[in-house]
This record gives C-alpha cells, structure tokens and sequence, in this order.
DNA sequence: TCATTAGTTCGGGTTTTACGAACTATTGGA
DNA sequence: TCCAATAGTTCGTAAAACCCGAACTAATGA
C-alpha cells in the first residue's frame, strides 16, 4: 500500500485550497472534520447533506483535501484516521480556510431557511 | 452580438466564486479591476504577471469572471468596460472575496521576494 | 482461514480547459 | 462611403480533470 502523500506548508498555494474548497463536499467534509473534537474517518461521510457520495468519488475527494495540504491522512488499521491541519495552515494562510468555509457554512444556512420556508407556505 | 449574460447577486454561489478565483490569473485580473478607479478593458491583460495571455483565453477568463458575478461588463465602443461588482458582493458574502485576494497577493509577494533573494545570492 | 470492512485503483464516458484560427462588430480615418 | 484597424467572441480540437461502477488490496476479527 502506497504510503500517503502531504504537502509541506510551504508546497501548499492558495490556488490549490480554493480549487479544492470550490467544491461543496469537499468544504463540508473539512469543516466536520475540523469540529470533530477527534479524527474522522472517510467513510463518515458517505452521506453528505443528505447526499449520498459513491467510496470510489469520496476517495478522491479525500486525496484532494490532502494533496491541497488540507488534512492530514494516518493509517489505523483498515481505516483512515482524518484530522485538519488547522494551526500550519492559518500560521501561513491567515482566515483564508475560515473564511471560505464560513462562506460555505452561510450559504447553506441561507439554503435550509429558504427551503424550510417554502415548505411552510406548502409551494 | 450577443447580450452580456450577469447572474443577479441571488444567483451567484460561494462554489463559483471559488472557483473562479482559483484561477490566480482571474484573480489577478479581479484585483487589478477592484483597485482602478475607472474601468478596466480585457485587453489591458494581455499581459498578466509577465505573462503573455492568449485574447481567446483572457475572453473566457473574463466570462467566468462575469458569470460568476464577480465583475459587470458594459459595452463601450469596440471595447469592454469592466468594473467590480463590490459592494453587491461583499454585502452578500462578506470578507469573503476580500479576503481570497489578499491571500492571492500575499503568495505573489512571497515569491517575489522568494526570487529577489535567490537572485541576490546567483544561485 | 475466511468473510468483512475501509479505502484504492482502474477504465470509461462525460465535462472542462486552453488556445490558434477564423469570425463579428465598432470606429476613425481616407 | 469604404476600408483598415482594433476589441472581443466563437469554433474546433486536443489535453486534462472529473465522476463513478467494478474490481482490487490490506487489515481485522471470528
């Protein structure tokens, strides 16, 4: 099994976070693993937003959080043990991450209300 | 010709501006549009970071620009007057642009100074 | 040893991307 | 009134990225 590969801080750009970060589920997983309290693994995340996400995309989605810099992947046992590399990354990047994914965060708020109130008014 | 195709701020998402700003050409080009005082026209970026851009490619980068909802492009003459749509903006999505840009600009002066040194030393 | 589970890789079809070449529209002269 | 020049767009195509099912590998526990 081929061993995992994580950028340094300083191979990481601020091109390869937005473009990973541009997209939803990808910005959904970091933000759940950022406020889990400990790892995550990939198959947490099966579902997303009530979406299910087939193994062999969430893989490569997991390879491109990584490969952006994002977060870091260990080996325990069958599974991955997922974790953000929240300090490196806002020692260099400042609230970019924080920013894009409260960006993200807010629009999805935006879409529940918006879908709650039109279920109320039965449209 | 065609009519120039502008999302209201509505219809813009948090994923398009993302990823039309993971492009550091685009954002390139949207800084440099933000802080002229007038409006700015494709061809002024024929050239972007010492960098020669093909004019059908600067073309694309200035639709996905547009239809990301980042800038309004108006007709004048033979030309295209592009501005920044900011205030819209940042009235919907925060600090969020402001904040993708200045991470963009801290990069390109990182390597700058990255290059100056290494030329100070000739390696 | 074998079934199970977590994740990866492969193969393909579909979708974007980049850019040269050819095009259209507008304008400012002769 | 033409015509040349200029600004941008569109088209065609080749290359890269993406998505996802199927087949795979590695670790585990019965």
């Amino acid at each position: 099994m081929r061993p995992l590969y994580h950028p340094s801080v300083e191979d990481m750009t601020v091109e390869g976070i937005l473009h990973a970060l541009s997209d939803p589920v990808r910005a959904q997983i970091l933000a759940r693993i950022m406020h889990a309290d400990g790892a995550k693994t990939c198959s947490a995340f099966l579902q997303v937003s009530d979406r299910p996400i087939p193994k062999s995309t969430l893989s490569q989605h997991f390879k491109a959080l990584r490969e952006a810099g994002l977060i870091r992947s260990e080996r325990k046992g069958v599974e991955l043990h997922n974790t953000a590399r929240c300090q490196e990354i806002s020692a260099r990047f400042g609230p970019l991450v924080g920013t894009v994914l409260a960006a993200h965060l807010a629009q999805d708020q935006r879409r529940n209300t918006a879908t709650k109130s039109r279920r109320a008014k039965r449209v």
